[in-house]
DNA sequence: AAGAGTTTGTGAACGCAAGCACAAACTCGA
DNA sequence: TCGAGTTTGTGCTTGCGTTCACAAACTCTT
C-alpha cells in the first residue's frame, strides 16, 4: 500500500518501534477479543486463550503483542483491561475519528448502520450522494448531503478518513475531491484501482474478489476445472 | 486459512502446477482489468499496461501469469480475450456458482443487490432469514426463505458456497448449520471467529477492522498518539 | 525458602513473496 | 536475411512473516 516513507535514516517516532503491517492488521481482532473477555468479566487471560479466540497461532499472538511493548506477566498472563487499552492506543481508537462515506446505495446505507464503527470511535459525521433526489433523506441519524459540500464538512469536521460506496465510474473522481479537501485516508469499496498521491492511504475492499478466492479453492476440492481447450476461447467468458 | 492438507507427497491435481496464495488473491483484479480492456475493444496489451491498471509491479504480473502457463507472446504481449479466459477458467467464474446468502441485514441487502456477483458466475438462490417477518418479502428479484430450509435449498441448488450476514452471535450457530448441510465454503462478514471442520474454507471480511488499519497509519501520519500513562487504564477505552 | 509448575518474550531457523535483471523469443524495417 | 527494438518468462537475491524452542520471570505449594 501507499506507505509514507519513514524519512530514511531517522526513526518516524523517537521511542515508537516500527509495528509490521501484518501485525496492525492482527491488533483489531485481539482489540475485538479483549472486550468480549472484559465484558464477561474476565479480568486475565494467557496468550493460549486469547490466541485461540481469535483464531491464530500463540507465538505469533505473543510476538505481535511484543511489538506494542511487555505488558504480559510470566506465569500468569495478560491484564485483560490493560492489554485492551494499550491495544486501542496504539491503533488509535481511543480518539474520535470523524469520517464521511460517500455513495448512500445498499451498502453505503449498510456502512452507515453498521453499530461496529461508532463502538471504536468512528463517527459518520455525513453521507454525501451526487444525487439531487437523495438529500431530503436522514440515513442512521444522519443527514444525506449534496457531494459538492464535501470541502466544507471535511474542513468542519477535521475529517482524515472517506469512505468511497459508490459505482466503480465515480470512484476515482470522488477519491481526487477527497484528496483535494484533505482526507489522508480512504476505505474504498468501489471496484477500482484508484490513483492517489504519496501520503494518501488507500485500503480496498472487494466483495466479489473474496468471492472468487472461495470459487478457486472450491474447484480445486471438487476437481471440476473446466476444459483447457484454447479453442474455447472463441466463446469466451459470458 | 484452513487449507485443505494436499496429501503429503502426491500433488493435488497431476498436470496443475500449486498457484501462490498471494497470486489467487490478484487474479480477480486481472480479471476485471481484462474485462475492461475487452470491454473497450483492446484485442492485446502487455504486462506493463496491465500491470499499471491493476496496481501492481509488472514483473509480479509476469510472475503471476507465469504459474497459469505461457500465455503470452514475446516482443508482442499478451491476447486479451484469451488470457481473460484462461483466468477465469482458472478461478472457476466460468462454471456457475450457486450461492446462498443468510442474514437480511442492511448487508445482506446490499449483497444480495450486487452486480458483482452475477456477472462473474454467482447466483443468489436464496436469502435466508431466521425473522418469521420477513419471510414475503422478495430482495433483487430472490425470494426470503426461514432459515430452516436451508439443508432442503443446499440440496436442491447443489449449493457450495455461503455468504453469512448476520450478527455476530448468530454467526458460528449459522457456520455450524451451514456445514452440516453440505457447504464447505463460507464467506463471513459478521464480526466472529468462526470454528470449522478440516476441508472447509472461511474468509473473513470485517468492515471495522478495514478502518482501525488505516486509523493507525494516520495516526502515525499526524503524530497523534494517546498519553501512554499505564494509570489511565482505570478509564479504560468507551 | 526452595523447588515444581506455568507463561511470557525473543533469538534463530525456515518459508513464502517481491523485485531485479537478463536471456529467450518475437516483430518490424531495410 | 539480418539487425535493432520490444516484451515475455524466470533464476536469483533480498526482505518479511511465521514458527519453533527455550531462557527468564513469575506463582504456588510445601
Amino acid at each position: 500500500m501507499t506507505e509514507s516513507t519513514p524519512a530514511p535514516g531517522e526513526p518516524r517516532v523517537p521511542g515508537a518501534r516500527e509495528i509490521p503491517e501484518a501485525t496492525v492488521a492482527r491488533l483489531p481482532v485481539y482489540l475485538r477479543a479483549l472486550t468480549a473477555l472484559a465484558d464477561a468479566g474476565t479480568a486475565t487471560c494467557s496468550s493460549e486463550e486469547l490466541a485461540s479466540s481469535t483464531g491464530v497461532n500463540s507465538a505469533k499472538l505473543r510476538k505481535d503483542l511484543s511489538y506494542l511493548g511487555s505488558y504480559g506477566t510470566r506465569g500468569v498472563g495478560y491484564d485483560v483491561a490493560y492489554l485492551r487499552y494499550q491495544i486501542a492506543r496504539q491503533i488509535g481508537v481511543t480518539q474520535d475519528w470523524p469520517v464521511v462515506i460517500v455513495g448512500i446505495g445498499n451498502l453505503g446505507h449498510a456502512l452507515a448502520n453498521y453499530s461496529g464503527f461508532r463502538s471504536r470511535g468512528f463517527r459518520v459525521v455525513a453521507l454525501l450522494d451526487a444525487d439531487p433526489d437523495r438529500q431530503d433523506e436522514v440515513v442512521a441519524g444522519v443527514d444525506v448531503r449534496p457531494f459538492r459540500d464535501l470541502d466544507r464538512i471535511v474542513r468542519e469536521h477535521g475529517v482524515a478518513i472517506g469512505v468511497i460506496a459508490t459505482p466503480a465510474v465515480a470512484a476515482q473522481n470522488v477519491a481526487d475531491r477527497m484528496v483535494t479537501a484533505g482526507i489522508t485516508s480512504i476505505l474504498n469499496f468501489a471496484p477500482a484501482v484508484l490513483a492517489v498521491p504519496d501520503g494518501v492511504d488507500v485500503r480496498k475492499v472487494d466483495l466479489s474478489i473474496e468471492l472468487q478466492i472461495l470459487a478457486y479453492h472450491e474447484q480445486r476440492k471438487t476437481g471440476a476445472a473446466t476444459d483447457p481447450d484454447p479453442l474455447a476461447v472463441q466463446g469466451g467468458v459470458a
